[in-house]
RNA sequence: GGCCCGUUCGUCUAGCUGGCCCAGGACGCUAGGUUUUCAUCCUAGAAAUCAGGGGUUCGAAUCCCCUACGGGCUACCA
């Protein structure tokens, strides 16, 4: 029988979660629900310095926004619990004893600080430093000091690191669902740390250790892993665990888009657009970065865009809903190489899906940037607006620059716009007009559009005429959608000053 | 430096088991159309000698090798 599928996002919460991030969950999760698995969220915060207080409730509500599901995490609980990793310190040393007892690790007592000494030795001779087969008997490790020197310094509290024992010159198969079969001579390996000496275990024994515990079946990270992957494949062998190893899928990494380099929590608002899934203040700088749900964006349309990044159908189409991600999904459609993030694209998607948005969704965002600006007015009346102006946007916070003509009066006349179309006899054709529209009895777009063209007709002017400079009164502009619908909606009153208004002007 | 991964229009990509590809789609760009303006929208167009070079083959973007370039990793970080 096939195994469960299960698999894992095992971010560290040293600061929000990135779009990258982002992605790599969202494949995870579409990979899981695709074969009717399990989604876990396990916090990986094996390293205490690193901490960052806000980043896991940041990726939890990230996540929550994207529409990505867990069955189990820590904010949920679930049969694996805890799945906080420092939560789950006491489990993790049994395993590097066990590994040092059959020999595949030893303890380790050379300082951070010695090493770095030696490592910066090395660099200056153009050599590569590693803690390895090589040279691990010129270290204080218990290979070189007797047992009983090693039991003497650790019950005196001397601090040591658990290293493995990596093996000399054997080949090392990791399989990948993209890359392949991927060959490493472990002799290019160095001896990693397993466990530190603050009682932690690294990253590299935690996750192990984790997805065997958690019975993960699929492994879905960023390609950052895939040098250290032969590493966790000998550490399944040394637990024991082979026949349960999890299969590995190294995802490409999202790049800049200005092409050198993969996206980083640190570009924050550096490169012109969003990073980050939501808004981000940073604990101790109290610095801003901007996210895409504060920028308008919404949650559908971004996990759109980041779903085909890296991956795609194999067939034209473009929009899908999740539940339609999840049926099209395949790991083995995700491509190999990096992609760039494209800012216009994104745009795109988000404008496509602002138009497929009901009004009434749009206005409900809508009416809070009203509010906001001290606007108030029926809800029927911006439902109408949202109608009108969400098609002739991207983003939702676009809206009161398209649409501000609804609901206040121009202040200013857009100065080429008057350049362009304001001709001399416009003063007095406009107040034709007023005329015309403060007698009309039916206020509706059509009746107006009707009384307006047969005053255009029987005197035989132009619509471009009259319909530019009146537009440029009730506007202030040259810009926006049809003018009678604009009219109707503002009044008689409104019309009749902003027609006076400009006149002046 | 060492090791690993990658390389098709500006960008995301189709192409994976060689012929249907002098390379298709989308974004963006340009032009035209619709419109009372702007935007949307519609149509058309430019845009990749498939990184370069060598093979294999009747035939290669597709298979092999080399080179170049890009990226990742190289911490008691994940």
């Amino acid at each position: 029988m096939e195994k469960k599928v299960r698999v894992r996002f095992a971010p560290s919460p040293t600061g929000p979660l990135h779009i990258g991030g982002v992605r790599t969950a969202l494949y995870n999760y579409l990979f899981a629900k695709k074969h009717g698995g399990d989604f876990i969220l396990r916090i990986e915060d094996t390293d205490q310095n690193r901490f960052v207080p806000g980043a896991e409730e940041y990726i939890i509500e990230s996540l929550d926004w994207c529409g990505i599901k867990f069955n189990e995490g820590v904010h949920k609980g679930g049969p694996y619990s805890p799945y906080r990793q420092s939560e789950r310190k006491n489990i993790y040393k049994q395993y590097a004893d066990y590994l040092i007892e059959k020999g595949y690790a030893y303890y380790a007592f050379d300082s951070a600080e010695e090493l770095d000494i030696k490592r910066k030795e090395f660099e200056l001779q153009k050599k590569t430093f590693q803690y390895g087969s090589e040279n691990r008997m010129t270290f204080q490790n218990s290979l070189t000091i007797n047992s009983e020197e090693v039991k003497q310094k650790i019950s005196n509290g001397e601090h040591y690191v658990i290293r493995i024992k990596i093996p000399e010159n054997e080949t090392i198969e990791v399989n990948d669902l993209i890359r392949g079969k991927v060959l490493v001579n472990s002799s290019l390996l160095d001896d990693k740390v397993l466990f530190k000496s603050d009682g932690l275990p690294t990253y590299h024994l935690a996750n192990v250790v984790d997805d065997y515990l958690m019975k993960v079946s699929h492994v879905i990270r960023g390609e950052e892993w895939l040098p250290s992957a032969p590493l966790h494949v000998l550490l399944y062998r040394y637990l024991g665990w082979e026949s349960e190893m999890p299969i590995f899928a190294h995802l490409p990494l999202l790049l800049k888009p200005d092409g050198n380099g993969k996206l980083s929590k640190r570009d924050g608002d550096k490169l012109g657009f969003p990073v980050f899934p939501l808004q981000w203040v940073d604990p101790k700088s109290k610095e801003i970065s901007s996210g895409y749900r504060e920028s308008g964006y919404l949650p559908e349309a971004v996990v759109n865009m980041l779903a085909l990044l890296g991956w795609n159908p194999g067939t034209e189409q473009e929009l899908f809903t999740m539940d339609e991600l999840i049926q099209a999904f395949s790991i083995d459609r995700v491509g190999k190489s990096g992609s760039k993030f494209d800012h216009e694209k994104a745009k795109w998607f988000n404008h496509q899906y602002l138009i497929n948005t009901s009004n009434e969704e749009v206005a409900n965002i809508f009416s809070k940037i009203l509010e906001e600006k001290n606007i108030k007015t029926d809800y029927d009346y911006i439902l109408k607006v949202c109608s009108i102006v969400k098609e002739r946007v991207n983003f939702i916070n676009e809206m009161w620059q398209q649409s501000s003509f609804f609901f206040i009066a121009p202040l200013t006349l857009d100065p080429k716009s008057l350049k362009d179309k304001w001709k001399e006899n416009s003063s007095e054709l406009v107040l034709e007009i007023q005329n015309i529209i403060s007698n009309a009895s039916d206020f509706s777009a059509n009746a107006l559009k009707e009384v307006v063209s047969i005053y255009i007709q029987e005197n035989q002017l132009a619509m471009g005429q009259i319909m530019n400079a009146l537009r440029i009164c009730i506007v202030g502009a040259s810009t926006g959608p049809d003018l009678f619908e604009i009219i109707s909606m503002i009044g008689k009153d409104e019309t009749i000053k902003r027609i006076n208004f400009a006149i002046k002007k």
